[in-house]
DNA sequence: CCCGATCTGTACCAATCATTCCAAAAAGGA
DNA sequence: TCCTTTTTGGAATGATTGGTACAGATCGGG
């Protein structure tokens, strides 16, 4: 009997007797994305990310192969984490004005970290040297989209006494709260108090269309 | 005869056959901030620097002592251009919206050097590790403040059509209008188009109280 | 002219960088 | 238990870091 497809199968998918890695590669990257989010890339050397990680040289670059390649899957976590938080913020609110204070708080929120020191992924990112790479450039565009996305949907949400925006509105509104976002996560770092930052947002919301 | 205070001048400011230095220290130090202004800290090393500055390691050490020392010094350069440059261009203006727009454009040109990639020596550095150091946090401060205050000086401009504001509402204002301004440098960074920029500072002198 | 300070360039320092190699140890699958 | 894979950790890679030391060339002031 000649072999068949699913011989081929068989050979496919065969493991080889290899024994299951120590380590849940999800986790480490999570360690990664922290550690790079409050030291950012140059920031961090090779020992430092490896503990953060909680793996050693070995098994750190027979997986992710290098710090750029591990920074890159890094990013790519705390994109899809931004996005999922923004996502499930906006639904759990009924009006615009509303979604866009929960938005702004929550992702403040989440940079408080380290004395306020961690700020958001993307701005860091953009400007450090690493981001004159290419493949950098291209996730930081990724970074904002998300960013002006998030915001495109809160303002998407009806508002008692104020007509729906439209499409074209909405897009320069979403691409001036993600700038407004980027902006606070700078004064955050230059001297500016939690009260400041709050009377900001809040200045924000009123004035919102 | 006795030696007189003149004496002690003279002392005092005897120069002890030196011989006058072949580099103007000034004009070295324009060189290391626009190489820290466009690469960072981190991204500028002894050689780039001393290259920038034209000067060689022997005059560089014999003058500015260190790198962050040099450093230090060319971001004090920066803070005071910028506060010249914003009260010159405040005080070239009627009215406190025109005073805004000419601020953020002009503040906003000045980083768009080497394609945009400049952005803010005060939003730059504060993204970086260097930050954490205390006396680095101070000059961020300072660089926060220098900021606010050319536009509470743009917002002391009266404007037709609209009441003065007060002192309170000028402060927060301002405070808004640097963390935008800071934004924007990231957004530039970020895919956002010469369009895009334009649009957002449109909407915002638009909107000023 | 001459003394001394400045400039130039090279060689060197120890420390750190990301990365590779390797051998021994540990552990999961069969 | 045996085999294979993964993990571990030390050693070494070559490049680069900021900084020092020192020679000789250069030049300005007295």
């Amino acid at each position: 009997m000649s072999p068949t497809y699913v011989d081929f199968l068989e050979c496919l998918f065969q493991k080889a007797a290899m024994r299951s890695k120590a380590f849940n590669p999800d986790d480490a990257l999570r360690g990664a994305l922290e550690r790079f989010w409050s030291h950012g890339y140059h920031g961090t050397n090779m020992p430092e990310l490896m503990a953060a990680m909680g793996i050693t040289r070995g098994s750190f670059y027979g997986t992710f192969g290098s710090k750029i390649a591990a920074f890159t899957s890094a990013f790519e976590t705390y994109l899809a984490s931004v996005d999922r938080f923004g996502r499930r913020t906006v639904s759990g609110c009924a009006g615009r004005r509303e979604a866009v204070l929960q938005v702004l708080t929550g992702i403040l929120g989440l940079t408080q970290a380290e004395d306020g020191w961690r700020g958001c992924l993307i701005g860091n990112t953009a400007r450090e040297a690493v981001a004159r790479e290419k493949d950098i450039q291209v996730l930081l565009d990724r970074g904002m989209s998300v960013l002006c996305e998030i915001f495109d949907l809160a303002l998407a949400l009806p508002e008692a006494d104020a007509p729906d925006l439209d499409p074209g509105q909405r897009t320069t509104e979403a691409l001036r709260l993600a700038t407004f976002l980027q902006g606070l996560l700078v004064a955050s770092r230059c001297g500016a108090t939690e009260d400041d930052l709050t009377r900001l947002i809040a200045r924000e919301v009123e004035t919102l269309p």
